[in-house]
DNA sequence: CGCTTAATTGATCAGGGTCAATCGTGGTGG
DNA sequence: CCACCACGATTGACCCTGATCAATTAAGCG
């Protein structure tokens, strides 16, 4: 594909690279869920977003990470050395144009993702969040959430407690159902793109 | 610089381009501030990102953009036509590296405001944006507003009101000095780093 | 079958939004 | 030249959403 990378495996909850560390690498997700993420001075932490399988991520500007990454689930992810990628780019356009692609689509995620914390109300962001993820699996009514309510919160900038309100109430009002705490079902698609506004 | 471009001039709140239309360009800043902006179906905006001297925008994966573009006062840009550039980049490998290098730059701003969205009370958020707007100009305890109280609501996600009151709060504090609307001074760049934690 | 960790639920509080009035400032025309 | 106007910014009073604190329930796991 992109380039001759080498497979890796990560477990739950560990790193995969964290923020200080230098950037000499960046990763595709075959399989599992990453949170790339960054911590405030106090224990705040934001989720910058949630990678699934196909996804590439680790690209950053400086020499030094100003991102963490940990896998959300049990991953498995094909790591590419940058210096050796920027020297195939150098002489395979379609490489190139590949990387460019690559950055792009991070880029409209981080768009989007702005969007969302902007000038939401917490329902709307949690309704906003679980249409989008419906998108990733193959049922788009029925998935199962690889992410805790905290990493939900964290990604949305809201509590734990406010993100749970939010899903009982949409659960009250018949518009989406928690057969479990991990699994949510779109009862009423419509109404739940009205709320995400 | 990267390719040839046409130079053209937009004037005060005249729109560069807009959701919906092809992305087959984008653009660089020589004089002048640019506002990336998104609307909400009801009258709420979002800005994105604000483009100063030097800065490149306007990249987006799609065909069709998903932002919109204003000058926020009198500008001068460099406007690059995709097609010709991406024909550039084939042949020119130093053209192609210099457009990762932009949507790089882009992906990190994008990123940085996801931060500053999310897990931040009022005043963080405007001093923050004081300190990062600071390292713009060429004085950086003296310098001047290129956007109105609105234009910053937008980006920080506040009201207009809240702005205000944040930033008259901070005077109060002697953290800053208001010597108009426009203007900023500020009288003491620790406090303000520990507010904007 | 306890023990630990995640999630839900409730009660209270505060930060920021909303509504509304006032103040400035710059531009225009008499 | 100055009075008036329009628009942006500030300030105040009040309210509401979501945070906080705290207790309870649920779910894995040894």
């Amino acid at each position: 594909m992109l380039a001759a990378g080498t497979v890796i495996h990560v477990r739950e909850g560990h790193e995969i690279f964290a923020e200080g560390m230098p950037t000499d690498s960046f990763y595709k997700v075959l399989g599992g869920v990453v949170r790339v993420c960054r911590f405030l001075g106090d224990g705040r932490r934001q989720i910058e977003a949630f990678h699934v399988p196909g996804e590439v991520f680790g690209f950053e500007i400086d020499a030094e990470r100003n991102l963490s990454a940990e896998a959300v689930n049990d991953c498995t992810l094909v790591c590419y050395r940058r210096r050796s990628v920027e020297q195939m780019a150098q002489k395979d356009q379609a490489v190139s144009r590949q990387l460019l692609h690559h950055v792009l689509q991070n880029l409209k995620q981080a768009q989007d993702h702005a969007l969302l914390l902007g000038r939401r109300g917490a329902v709307e962001k949690v309704a906003a969040f679980l249409l989008a993820w419906s998108r990733h699996g193959t049922d788009r009514r029925d998935f199962t959430l690889a992410m805790t309510r905290q990493d939900i919160a964290d990604y949305l900038g809201l509590t734990i407690e406010t993100v749970s309100r939010s899903l009982t109430q949409m659960e009250r009002d018949g518009v989406i159902g928690i057969p479990n705490t991990r699994a949510i079902h779109l009862s009423n698609v419509a109404t739940l793109e009205k709320l995400a506004a």
